[in-house]
DNA sequence: CACCGGTTCAATAGGACCCA
DNA sequence: TGGGTCCTATTGAACCGGTG
């Protein structure tokens, strides 16, 4: 590394402290990393802020590749970008396989790249950050490696730890077995992941990082050649995403929703007003009601009075009756006894019609018939002074 | 030539499943 | 229970053709 670079100190050792607060790279390391291979190629910043020279095509954009990869998604990193390069000449699998140039085959008309490494290496890349003032160190760590015959991008994990780690001490002599690596990382308390999103959560909890849209804009910074529109950027990667149109539209359905507001408040006073003498008119209807039902209770209870009162007439008009039926009966008695009468005297005059047509016979019937009666009536007597009798107890 | 919209492709994330 | 594999939905980048 002091062979190709030199960094040139930028920062003024009186304000150091101010200048180094916060999480900064201390040590950047790579082993296998594009040109640099074989050997574990390390980077000490020391915290401090640097200047990276050298020739075209030395590795510059490649160390800042690096540390893109190490905070960044893959899926979002151009590579190119900061190279400068041609589109797709640079990717994640150009790095693991250390891909230096390109050949061109002239039979087939393809070029195919051609890389430093066979398959079977792994490749790593380390950045260990410090936060001065807390005395905290915090390590970051990608494992990359291409299995035999593999298309495509390399298969890798991801490694936080909350100290320091090396690539020498602890990316090495796990003979080749990548599990193995894992899990002897895994038992030394860092932390494995096979995903971005969680390694992106974990690094960004322990270096204190409370929004995604910074690691965007580290991105954009770290691996920018131009500002062509300064504003644009600002807008893009600097501010939170404001969403006009949305506003807009929220702001004219606010305005509708006011208008409609008011249409409706002015439009309830009218109707409270066309309603007042509705009101009047409902009292006046209500003490109509109240009169009526008075009336049709009094209508109801007419019925039964009009019923006793004819109770009353009828039952004077029965005594009435009863007195003339026992008038009647009374006289019915006595033209009884009067006929009773007259039918012994007959019975008399025809005996003594036989008498003297010489009916003697007749004549005795009709006495007996009379005596008959009589004795009916000296009997009736006998039991009625016997009844006074045994009433008086004799 | 820049820009826009649609299409294609590859990488990723995450879930289901199996196995030691 | 952890690790490995497979499958699929999602997403971002690249590409392409049309347009002003």
């Amino acid at each position: 590394m002091e062979g190709l670079f030199s960094a040139v100190e930028l920062h003024d050792p009186a304000a150091d402290d101010d200048a180094r607060a916060g999480f900064r790279l201390e040590r950047l390391e790579v082993l296998n990393w594009g040109t640099f291979d074989q050997r574990v190629w390390a980077f000490d910043l020391d915290g401090r802020n640097a200047l990276l020279t050298g020739d075209i095509g030395s590795g510059k954009s490649t160390i800042v590749d690096a540390v893109t990869t190490l905070l960044v998604p893959s899926h979002r990193i151009s590579y190119n970008k900061a190279a400068g390069a041609g589109a797709r000449e640079r990717s994640l699998r150009s790095y693991v396989a250390g891909h230096y140039k390109s050949e061109r085959d002239e039979a087939t008309g393809t070029t195919r790249h051609v890389g430093l490494r066979e398959r079977g290496t792994y490749s790593v890349v380390l950045g260990r950050f410090s936060n001065r003032g807390f005395d905290q160190e915090v390590t970051l760590a990608q494992v990359f490696w291409l299995a035999q015959g593999q298309a495509g991008q390399p298969d890798r994990f991801f490694v936080t730890a909350d100290r320091p780690l090396t690539i020498t001490e602890d990316f090495a002599g796990f003979g080749g077995d990548v599990a193995a690596l894992r899990r002897r990382l895994r038992e030394s308390g860092a932390q494995v992941r096979d995903h971005f999103p969680e390694y992106g959560r974990d690094f960004r909890r322990l270096l204190g990082i409370p929004s995604e849209q910074a690691m965007d804009l580290f991105h954009q910074t770290v691996s920018m050649k131009s500002v062509g529109d300064l504003g644009e950027f600002v807008r893009e990667h600097m501010l939170e995403p404001f969403d006009a149109d949305r506003w807009t539209d929220r702001l004219v359905a606010h305005f509708d929703d006011l208008t409609s507001a008011h249409d409706a408040v002015v439009r309830a006073t009218a109707q409270i007003e066309r309603l007042a003498p509705l009101l009047a008119d409902c009292d006046a209807h209500d003490a109509l009601g109240e009169r009526a039902a008075a009336l049709v209770a009094r209508r109801d209870a007419l019925r039964a009075f009009t019923a006793s009162r004819r109770v009353a007439d009828l039952d004077g008009l029965i005594g009435a009756l009863d007195e003339r039926v026992a008038d009647g009966e009374a006289r019915r008695r006595r033209v009884g006894d009067e006929l009773g009468v007259l039918a012994a005297e007959r019975q008399r005059l025809e005996l003594e019609r036989a008498g003297h047509g010489g009916d003697r016979l007749a004549a005795i019937e009709g006495e007996v018939a009379r005596r008959e009666v009589e004795r009916a009536a000296r009997e009736r007597r006998v039991a009625q002074l016997a009844g006074y009798a045994a009433a008086a107890g004799l």
